[in-house]
DNA sequence: AATGAATGAGCATTCATTCAT
DNA sequence: GATGAATGAATGCTCATTCAT
């Protein structure tokens, strides 16, 4: 078992050093300091060690910060709380979540990952903005899923450019900013 | 020239059925129905011939489409016109969008020309915020540049998610609301 | 005809730059300035139009030095006379020769011809080599054959070291050595 | 190591069979009886291993042959032993000499090892015959640096002539002649 | 005779994968 | 389980040669 996070790790390190083409196996068999061979017996292939690490990145991220919605009530602080962290983390990971966006084009296992994670925050967000149209709070004109996917793009989309092409926007400019796109967007009043 | 011709054409049929990395040389010579030798005439190189495709499609897309900005003075509609002509756009040519998109992760060289193309579109979007900022037509709170580059961030995201990822949403829906979401971004009121 | 003369020029020009191996025949027709195709109007291949070259510089060596034997009688000065044309026609043409070399042993046509233009050589010399044993000037117990074929060969792999490899001899001390080598080899007296 | 030994004994044989140009490095794969990409787990190139073989053979002719100076002293008998065991290494290794005077011609590499192996000898020799005209047993009048190139070339390019080109010249002729020029070239009497 | 685009055989090289030790 | 040498399929690229114009 040892070899096996060893292998995960180092796959980590070059994947993110070299690219997920031009990462080889013998690479990482090498950078975990055990024998090309040994590879094959814990994974059959690239993409799976990849699946791998990512699947260990998850688990980083959801444990030590496993933020139970602490009885936030005002939507306008929920979307703000929900961006920050959001952006936080992306920030955090950012070599992962380049490589992912690199993989999601190559590979179409992981295309189809990339795509129900989207539609899951699309999905909790849609219920959230129905229930803000409910209570009047939304512009009713919106269409709830329409509105949820193309806000979760943009802010997924502005990490991907400030925290992997290095598009020169300080941390506070691009939350304030896309917490106010959000609000905004959905005419959520500050009375709120 | 009939067998460059004959290239580009083929380069296209096979990059789109293929994918960018699993297209071979000899496929797309094969394809054009020239000797494999006979690639090495016009290009050098498969990302070579990748960007004569692109620059062929690029021509398609400006001869028949030079609409010169008939008139529309209203913010609103100015919006309107463009996220529809870019979203016609793209769907037009949606195979192509989608391998660009593919290549940009592969090739650094034409992910520093959609890096390009997109700043181009930002700063294009940053001029038009700032002086509806001066007029008082819009959120003066919001940071010119980092807001254009979101909200452009947000159609052409919105564009890849309907048109390649095949999201089922209609042509009408997605253009009404992201123009809705554009105009309550902004706090661009319907009275103009 | 004009085509045919710039193609043998090209061709020296190309082989004493990019050596006989690199050289391209697509080269030699561009910088002949004729299309690549008219290269076989007048040639097969590649070792034909060394061929050629080789001819034409053995008649320029030809025709400006038709020396005849001008009355020399002394055979120490008839040596030292040979010695001194060979080299200075070595030096001369030294980067032909060096191709010379070099096709040689890559060509087995070339090798012949530089062979029999060793036993020519060698001939020559062995006949004089005999007739001075058996006037007595001679060193008796030599082979005539084995002896001229021995100092023939000495005296043009010194003009390679010298010429082409560009071992730092100066031309006098050359000619004069290998004349004394001559000379004390046979045992040629001064006296004559 | 079997298999490196196999490449490098199969590299010989091929290289001897079909000259360096046109032996290819699967032929030698092939001949070995191991796969084509084995080759590249000892070598990167063609001439790689070509530097292998040489290697190899320069230990052979060392190991068996390690003669110490058995205390000769006369001159004329020194020349003669170093003749005699000189042509007899080349007879002995004739192919590969062949080998080598063409691979030099085609890779400078080669042609540099040769070079510096000529300088050498011919150092030797210069203080040789520095050292005979001190103590007056040589023709005072020749240049050491000059006369140890030109005697050292005549013995090496003859023994091509016989060895390679199979010029029919016997063994002992040959050695005989090439002693009896260098003694009479240098006018070493024979009283010593 | 001249052109030069088209041809296609030929070979080096990489690297994921296997398997005897 | 671990090893790492051996495997061999797969493909890009060059350039001498042809031939329709």
């Amino acid at each position: 078992m040892r070899t096996r996070s060893a292998l995960v790790a180092a796959a980590r390190e070059v994947f993110e050093r070299d690219g997920y083409l031009d990462a080889r196996i013998s690479d990482i068999s090498k950078a975990a300091g055990v024998a090309s061979g040994s590879f094959y017996t814990y994974f059959d292939s690239k993409d799976e060690i990849f699946a791998a690490v990512v699947e260990q990145v998850r688990e980083e991220m959801l444990h030590p910060h496993v933020r139970q919605r602490t009885g936030i009530d005002d939507p306008r602080q929920l979307i703000a709380a929900a961006n920050r962290e959001y952006l936080l983390s992306y920030r955090r990971n950012a070599r992962l979540m380049a490589l992912l966006e690199q993989v999601s084009q190559i590979d179409e296992k992981f295309q189809a990952m990339r795509y129900e994670r989207a539609m899951a925050f699309g999905e909790r967000n849609t219920a959230m903005i129905r229930e803000l149209q409910e209570r009047g709070e939304v512009d009713p004109e919106l269409d709830p899923w329409v509105t949820a996917l193309a806000l979760s793009n943009m802010v997924s989309r502005m990490a991907y450019t400030v925290f992997v092409q290095r598009e020169k926007i300080t941390f506070e400019q691009l939350v304030d900013t896309l917490n106010r796109l959000w609000w905004n967007a959905l005419r959520l009043d500050p009375a709120g």
